[in-house]
Parts: structure tokens; sequence; C-alpha cells
DNA sequence: GCGACAG
DNA sequence: ATCTTGTCGC
């Protein structure tokens, strides 16, 4: 898939200020609503029901992608799903001009993604990209970015809390299955207090009161809506914390830099 | 000045 | 993200 907006590439010889205005752009290029060319419905993990039914070509395609790094070098690896199943894998090696600065991850990382996107055959439906998306201090995240400058449909999906207030204590997670809302507060710059910009994610949980799971924290990157993420999150999990896409990206991620090494 | 911060 | 063995708990 190719880029759609040029002058949104990340440019990692940017100042940190006009990296920062230039989040501020994308944000509001950025569309938080759902517009997606599929049914919610018919996305699905490979434990559900079985395998995928014959030839659904209907069914789709949801990309999981993932980086690691080699030294200076970021390898960027994408999965594309159908039901559960890969139907193409790709990577990319790019070098990573600047190191990791919170806020502006997308400098460090998108030009590997991009590069990735571009080696794709497939156009995934969405991608669900590791890291965050509205939940950033100028909701553009990484997810965000990535989305704007393909124009297509992406998911945040990240370990860790990088801004925003969450409606009940993380620690500790929830019951599986469910979700707590993330709303902005004032370390996000460009949107009114309460907001809600994203979910904490329970895709897994353990049965016994010893031991726990902390949610996976989830956000809109563009084209979808806070709900949606969540519920794609969750339908592509498989008894795992990582959902699918995201799980096989970080293996690949992780093969192509053993083969690079 | 202090705190806080995805990968 | 990355460096890494054992270890606790299901």
């Amino acid at each position: 898939m190719q880029v759609v907006r040029p002058e949104f590439v990340p440019d990692p010889s940017l100042s940190h200020d006009e990296m920062a205005a230039l989040q501020r752009e994308i944000a509001e290029t950025a569309l938080f609503a759902d517009e997606i060319g599929f049914d919610t419905g018919t996305v699905s993990a490979p434990t559900d029901s079985g395998q995928t039914t014959l030839g659904e070509t209907d069914t789709p395609l949801v990309a999981g992608v993932d980086q690691a790094f080699v030294g200076d070098r970021a390898v960027s690896a994408v999965v594309v799903t159908r039901g559960g199943e890969v139907v193409e894998r790709v990577h990319a090696v790019e070098p990573a001009e600047i190191p990791y600065i919170p806020g502006l991850l997308s400098f460090r990382e998108g030009g590997a993604i991009l590069a990735a996107l571009d080696a794709l055959d497939h156009d995934p439906d969405v991608l669900l990209v590791d890291g965050s998306g509205r939940i950033h201090f100028r909701e553009a995240g990484l997810a965000t970015h990535v989305g704007v400058t393909v124009d297509v449909p992406t998911v945040g999906v990240a370990k860790s809390l990088l801004c925003g207030d969450p409606e009940r204590p993380l620690d500790g997670g929830f019951p599986e299955g469910t979700s707590v809302p993330i709303r902005a507060d004032d370390a996000v710059e460009t949107a009114a207090n309460g907001t809600h910009i994203g979910d904490a994610v329970q895709t897994r949980q353990y049965d016994s009161p010893n031991r726990h799971v902390n949610p996976l924290i989830v956000s809109p990157g563009h084209r979808v809506s806070a709900g949606t993420a969540t519920e794609l999150v969750l339908a592509t999990a498989a008894g795992y914390k990582l959902p699918e896409p995201t799980r096989l990206a970080d293996r690949a991620a992780d093969e192509a830099k053993a083969a690079v090494s």
C-alpha cells in the first residue's frame, strides 16, 4: 500500500518543535470515528469456531505491525491475517535516525513501517499498530501518524499508558473481555479534559486471585472510534494478551531481526 | 525546578 | 525497545 499524504511522512531531520507542529496537523486530519470498509462482526481470531470457512474473500484483512531493533536499525514487520490465518508477511529494515523520545516515537519507527507497508501485495482493511494512537500528547501517536499518512484505518495497541486518565486504576487488571475508558487530562494538549481517547482492554485474565494480567492500552489511530478499536482488539485476541495479528508481527520482527543480525 | 513519559 | 536465568504459579 502506498503513501497518500506525502506531507506527513515522518522526517527525522525536523526539529522537535517542527515534529510537534506536524503532529498537530496530523491530529486535525485524523478521523476518530468509524469510516471502515467492513463489518466489525466478521472479524475473528483463529480459535473461535474452528478454522476459517472456505473461501472467505469477504472477510476483512487485519494486519499486525511491530518493530524490533538491531543497533541503529529498525526492523518493521507486518503480518496480514484473514479470519485468523496468515495471508502475507513482509518486513523492512531502515536506519533509526533518532533515539526514542516519548511523544515522538513515529519519527523513529515510522519510516520502517511505511517501507514495510509499501512492500505489501495485499491492502489491509485495518492495521493494529504497536504503540499509541489518539492516546498521545497531541493526539497523534504512532498509529495515528501511520494511519493518516497512508489513509487506512488503524488502531493503537500499547502495553502501557503514555498519558490520559483511566476511569479506574489499571493495576491488577479487570475481568477478561472488559474495557475501561481512558479520558484526556492536562497532558493531552489538543483535547478537552474528559474526552474519551481510548480504553484499557482486558484480552486475557487469570481466574486465580493471586495472579493477574495488566490490560492493554487501546486507542483509535485513524478512521475508527474508541469503541470499534476496542472491539477489534477483543475480536482478534486468541487466548493471549496480545491480539493475534500483533503477536504474529512480534514474532516476525524477531525472526527478521535474527536474520539481519 | 520537579514530575512524567508508547517503543 | 534491549540486555537475560531462574522462578513463581497455574
